[in-house]
DNA sequence: TTCTAATACATACAGGCTGTATGTTTAAAT
DNA sequence: ATTTAAACATACAGCCTGTATGTATTAGAA
C-alpha cells in the first residue's frame, strides 16, 4: 500500500495554487467576477477561503493569474501558427486568425476582454497582453514597417489599433458570429495598410 | 417671496432622477461600477437609498441609464460633424474622428468602453450603442457598399469591425495617446477598404 | 372641498460577501 | 529534538445590496 505521509511544500503550494486557478476560471467565465464569491470558488476548488487568501492578496490576484494564464497561451497559440508564413504580410494574417481563434476558445475572451479592463483596468491588462500576446504582433508590424511591406505609420499606435480590431473580431466570434465570415474583414483591413 | 407649496410629481421624478444620473456618472467614470456603493451614490445625489431603489430597479438599472445618455450624447455628435462630408469615404472618416472625440470626452469611455461590456453583458451593451452611436456608421458602411466605394465585404461583420476598430481608437485615446498620431491610422484603415 | 388612492420617497432589516485576525497543523531548518 | 516558518482553517468585523415596511405629499374622484 502506498505511503503519503510527507508532500513537499512546494508541492502543496503548487497543488493548491493550480486548483484555486482553475476553479476561478471556470466560475469567472461562467458568471463574470462580480458574481463569482470566494466561498464558491473556493467550494469548487475543494479547499478554504484561507488557502485562498493565503496564496492570494485578494479576489482580484487570483483573476489577474488567471488573466496571464490565458494570455500565456494565447501567445503560444500565436508563435506557433504564424511559423509557417510565406510573407510578411502573411505572418501578420496567419498571426492574427491565430488570435482569434485563440482567444475564443475555452472562454478566454470573456476573461481578458470582457472582464479584464473593468477588473484590472486598462492600464495593467495591456502590460499582461504585451508580454504575452502582442508581443509578435509588434514583432510583425515592425518587421513589415522595415521591409516596406506596409504604408509609413507610427508603429505604437498602428500596434494598438491592429490589437483592438482584432479584439473586437474576437468578441463578434464569441457573440456567435462566424468566424470565416469575420476573417476576410480582418484580411481586408490587412491588405489596407499594405497598399 | 416665492412660495413653494406644491411641485408636480412629474418635476420632481424629472428632478431626482437627474440628481442620481448626475451622481452615477460622475463616480462611475471616478471609480468604476464595481467599487462605487449606493450609499456613496445617494449621499453625492444628495438623496436617500429609498429614492434611488423607487426610480430604478438597481444599481445596475442607473448604469444602464447612465451608458444610455452617454451614447446619446455620442451619437448626436456624429451626426452633427458628418454632416458637411464632400464624398462617402470622406463622410465614414469625419464621423469616426468625431466618435473617437466624443467618446474620450467626459469619461464616457470608461463608462461605455470599459465597465458597459462587463456590467451590462456584452449583448446588451451593443443593442444601446446601435441605438445611438453605430447608427450613422451602419448607414455610411450601407452607402459606401452600394455606391462601390468599398470592396464588397459582408455588412455586418464590416461595422462590427470597423466599430471595433474605433472602439480601440478611443481607448488609445483614453490611455494617453494623442489623437492626432491615432488619426491618420483609422484613415489609413478606411481608406485600405476602399482599395 | 374632502376623502381616497397612488406616487415618491424614508427607514429598517436580512442575508451575503470581502478581507483580516487569530488559531492550528505540518513541513523545514537547526 | 526543538524551534521556526509555511500552509492552511476558523472566526470575526464591517460594508453593501436589495427588500420590506412605514410615512408624507400629490393626484384624482366624489
Amino acid at each position: 500500500m502506498q505511503e503519503k505521509k510527507t508532500i513537499s511544500n512546494q508541492k502543496r503550494t503548487e497543488k493548491t495554487r493550480k486548483l484555486l486557478i482553475k476553479a476561478g476560471k471556470k466560475l469567472f467565465v461562467e458568471k463574470g467576477f462580480a458574481a463569482t464569491s470566494t466561498p464558491e470558488i473556493v467550494k469548487t476548488a475543494g479547499v478554504t477561503r484561507g488557502a485562498l487568501y493565503h496564496h492570494f492578496t485578494d479576489k482580484q490576484d487570483l483573476f489577474r493569474t488567471v488573466v496571464e494564464q490565458d494570455c500565456e497561451a494565447v501567445g503560444l497559440e500565436i508563435n506557433r501558427q504564424s511559423q509557417e508564413a510565406d510573407s510578411i504580410i502573411d505572418m501578420l494574417k496567419l498571426g492574427s486568425s491565430a488570435f482569434v481563434k485563440a482567444i475564443t476558445t475555452q472562454g478566454r475572451a470573456r476573461t481578458i476582454l470582457i472582464e479584464g479592463p473593468s477588473v484590472l483596468g486598462q492600464k495593467e491588462l495591456l502590460e499582461i497582453e504585451d508580454r504575452f500576446t502582442r508581443l509578435s504582433l509588434r514583432q510583425g508590424l515592425e518587421a513589415a514597417l522595415k521591409h516596406g511591406a506596409i504604408r509609413p505609420l507610427a508603429l505604437q499606435p498602428l500596434v494598438e489599433l491592429v490589437s483592438s480590431m482584432l479584439d473586437g473580431a474576437a468578441l463578434k466570434v464569441e457573440a456567435g458570429f462566424e468566424f470565416a465570415e469575420i476573417e476576410p474583414i480582418i484580411h481586408a483591413f490587412l491588405d489596407g495598410l499594405a497598399a
